[in-house]
DNA sequence: GCGTGTGAACTCATTCACAGCC
DNA sequence: GGCTGTGAATGAGTTCACACGC
């Protein structure tokens, strides 16, 4: 189930600043097996709108698995997924994934399937840049570690954090980012600094060899292509929301402006 | 180091910049003012891709209205945002902002609209259904209220935590969540529940009469058309990250080359 | 019969490229 | 000259509809 990192790159360097284009030696990773089915296959070409939702099948179907349903139809699938059958079909399709005709999918099966296109049968180890209050509260949130994303090492630029442990690890200092990354092999890069230093810490992480970055802030972070940034605010869901319930208000109030009229 | 995310120049806070725009007060009963400056036309349809950028755009000229700056070329903003200047332009465009040819946009007046079509200038009362850890951690995040989202009711099932106060706010029963939501002309339900709680929570927030809903579990909920639903969720974005993880370093290990590859 | 797998049509979004205006 | 505004091309994703296998 979980690999064992074990630090294989000693890299001693404290990149100061200087070092533009540093090694991306860092190769953290225990094996990824790839989805067992065959293995000589050419790399499928997963689209990013079906990984999207890859968590929330699973989510779905660890539920039913839960209920004892040994078979699912894509129809009650997507039901519970809140997708068109039609989709769930492609993307279980465009991951390999195939069913019984007049039966629907085997439960256990998609869920052990989806688990190793999605790499859940590893552990991901994750450093979190910034230990203010979020930072705080993400390591000591319980549902990181036991969803295989160990929260393995923090770093914080204010030297009067620097030293104390926070949830059973040391934070040490935003300077040593690619020395920490090597050593503890992680693999996600969490920012959880003020939005103004989001895009330094970014590239500190890239820089010490990450390619999977989670980020909090409200500012976007640029990043070369190799590297994913997924985003999560608050404000930003918030203002989206604001949009949608504005313009319903506005429909509400009837001021001749036909709304839901196709 | 909490996520600062500074007072967004909520419409009628005069940042004090140049004096060219008249910046208009908020007024007595903040309508709902459509983009579009001259009444009458049709209402617009705003795309939902357009939508999800705004508050990314917003947050680049709020910085570069903090730098004094009087006017922003596509290309430069949608740097900062992370998109392409075409797609910038577009989106402008498609809400009824217009720039100066040879010149750029003009940044007040881009936060103004912006603002206004996000219905930033008014506050939107929010719910928060579970008291939790994640439901108190909600409330009593200041960032809430200073951006307009005021936390002006808590409820829960749990009959010994109702009664008790957090965040100033004093629990309700879950029971009573419409009239609750009446009372304080909510706008915002945020679903901070145990996942299994999720869609029974959501149900009784629209029955209550919401329309827009923040769910934080990783559980999809169906809502009816009229519903608007962001979902955010740590396990679902790490989910994410972690399958293009996987795939770079299986892509790092089959090729024996690092990622960049000229 | 039932439900998967997929051709085909359709809708929507992104991006180029350039004409038009300052 | 610089930069916006937008037709047109490209591409991605969704959904229908139905043939095929159980």
């Amino acid at each position: 189930m979980l690999p064992t990192l074990r630090p294989v790159t000693r890299a001693g360097e404290a990149t100061n600043e200087g070092s533009s284009e540093s090694t991306p030696s860092v190769a953290p990773s225990p094996l990824a097996r790839q989805s067992d089915a065959s293995a000589g296959e050419p790399a499928r070409r997963v689209s990013d709108a079906t990984v999207s939702r890859l968590p929330v099948y699973l989510q779905g179907l660890v539920s039913l698995a839960g209920e004892g349903a040994a078979s699912v139809s894509s129809e009650s699938l997507a039901d519970l997924s809140a997708v068109n059958p039609a989709t769930l079909r492609r993307d279980l399709a465009g991951i390999g994934i195939t069913g019984t005709r007049g039966v629907g999918y085997d439960v256990k099966y998609l869920v052990h399937e989806i688990s190793v296109v999605l790499g859940l049968n590893q552990e991901w180890p994750v450093i979190i840049v910034g230990v203010g209050n979020l930072g705080r509260a993400l390591a000591n949130y319980e549902g990181l570690a036991t969803q295989g994303f160990p929260v393995q090492a923090l770093v914080d630029i204010d030297s009067s954090i620097v030293g104390s442990a926070v949830a059973g690890v040391v934070v040490e200092h935003f300077d040593d980012i690619s020395a920490v990354v090597a050593r503890e092999a992680i693999s996600v890069g969490v920012i959880a600094t003020p939005a103004a230093a989001a895009q330094e810490a970014a590239q500190h992480l890239i820089d010490a060899g990450l390619a999977s970055l989670l980020n909090f802030t409200p500012v976007p972070v640029v990043v070369p292509d190799h590297v994913q940034v997924r985003g999560v605010d608050l404000a930003t869901e918030l203002q989206i929301l604001s949009f949608y319930q504005q313009r319903s208000t506005a429909a509400a109030r009837g001021t001749g402006l036909p709304l839901g009229t196709p």
